[in-house]
DNA sequence: ATCTGCATAATTGTATACAATTATGCAATC
DNA sequence: GATTGCATAATTGTATACAATTATGCAGAT
């Protein structure tokens, strides 16, 4: 009687179409391909050892994941982002993850705010050290545990869409001046006003944090790698 | 030198595949598939005349528009909405109209405004006399009207997004009491603070407005459709 | 030199064959 | 009767062949 698992990620890491998937979004995000370039089915196929087949269906999933754009019979080109695109996206995410941080207030779990806490402390430890690398690893696990806290799987579902996108300016803004811990000391507050129980404070300050990203990226001009 | 359309939908209407893909989600929408049914391949291939190809790149999709679900190895199932998913989507969809129409309120153009203020003056005429059908056309253009003049290509994509989800629940809610004059009402104070450059109270007017249209849902009981 | 028309090549769209996995039914066992 | 094991069927995953569409290059006209 076993529903069938609503947790199963949209992408099964094992099949080929699963692995060309990952390859192609990892290869995208990290740059590897242009923008507008164009992806070949044949040559994705050869480079993997596997037939066109399951190279079309990741093709039809990064399609719809934002990152690549099919054309009816021409072909798979690498989506382009401008810079216009990217401050929508941190504005969107601004309220989103208010409204995550208001929801997680209402419906964290002692286990979920025990690792937030834990989360928040050892990053803390890492800024310190200058541990780069453990504090971008940090980052992103404190932002799943709030959408996991959230308990909406359709704003989690939502939150880990713009990911995307986000992944691609945002690997680097945890490296440079002081961005590490100041984002750090945000997640505290906003760990104390979940833990605090105050929704309206948890909101307004998750809004500001995503706010402060974004103009911190603006401020390091990671902007540079985007189409104006 | 002309790039390429950007405005290209995401699904073709021609091919086989975008044949299956509009077909497949006109009768997940319209309810003709039951929550978790499962979708076989060569089933839907045969009622249509296709082999599976074109159907399993039509399920990659509806996937990831969230309307089925495929677990590896076993098959496409329909998803099923839970009330809670239904009070999430309309909570989240009025943070984004809000947000919206105060960049409608910034962007729109001449044309824009006109075609809003016409669809408004319509719309009376059909409430007026019980035209439902087309009171329900204008409604879904308003919207779309405000996506397109909101001038974010990544706030359109998310509403519309949405629009999957929305579309089961809504399209019964304009028929009943006077929910669809008391809507255009709506429509029409956004359209005016719209016009009037007021961006604060086109935001709020756009936030209640969907929140009004689900608690009008709620009241009515259009969540026996759904599972608890 | 530029443009047009057409033959050819390259690429995507679809159908089908086969492999791998999962579901089903039934007999044997307890 | 319930359960296990296994043979069989059903279904999905992948590769490949062929069709349809688009891109390319070149000859000839202007």
């Amino acid at each position: 009687m076993a529903k069938f698992d609503v947790k199963q990620e949209v992408t099964d890491k094992f099949s080929l179409r699963g692995r060309v998937f990952h390859k192609l979004r990892d290869d995208i995000l990290s740059g590897k391909y242009a923008e507008h370039e164009e992806l070949k089915e044949v040559a994705i196929g050869e480079e993997l050892g596997v037939s066109r087949t399951p190279v079309r269906e990741a093709f039809r999933q990064l399609e719809l994941e934002g990152l690549i754009q099919i054309i009816p019979n021409k072909g798979a080109y690498v989506t382009g982002i401008t810079e216009k695109d990217v401050r929508d996206i941190y504005m969107i995410r601004s309220l989103l993850e208010g409204l995550c941080a208001r929801w997680a207030t209402e419906h964290i779990t002692k286990e979920q705010m025990e690792e937030m806490e834990e989360n928040v402390y050892l990053a803390k430890f890492h800024a310190d050290k200058g541990h780069w690398e453990q504090l971008a690893e940090l980052d992103n696990r404190f932002h799943d545990i709030m959408y996991e806290a959230c308990d909406s799987k359709m704003l989690e579902h939502q939150l880990k869409d713009f990911h995307q996108y986000v992944l691609r300016v945002r690997k680097k803004t945890l490296n440079n001046a002081n961005r590490g811990s100041k984002s750090n000391e945000e997640h505290e507050k906003i760990m104390l006003a979940i833990k605090a129980g105050d929704a309206d404070l948890a909101e307004k300050l998750a809004n500001e944090h995503i706010s402060n990203a974004y103009e911190n990226m603006v401020k390091n001009g990671l902007y540079e790698a985007y189409q104006k």
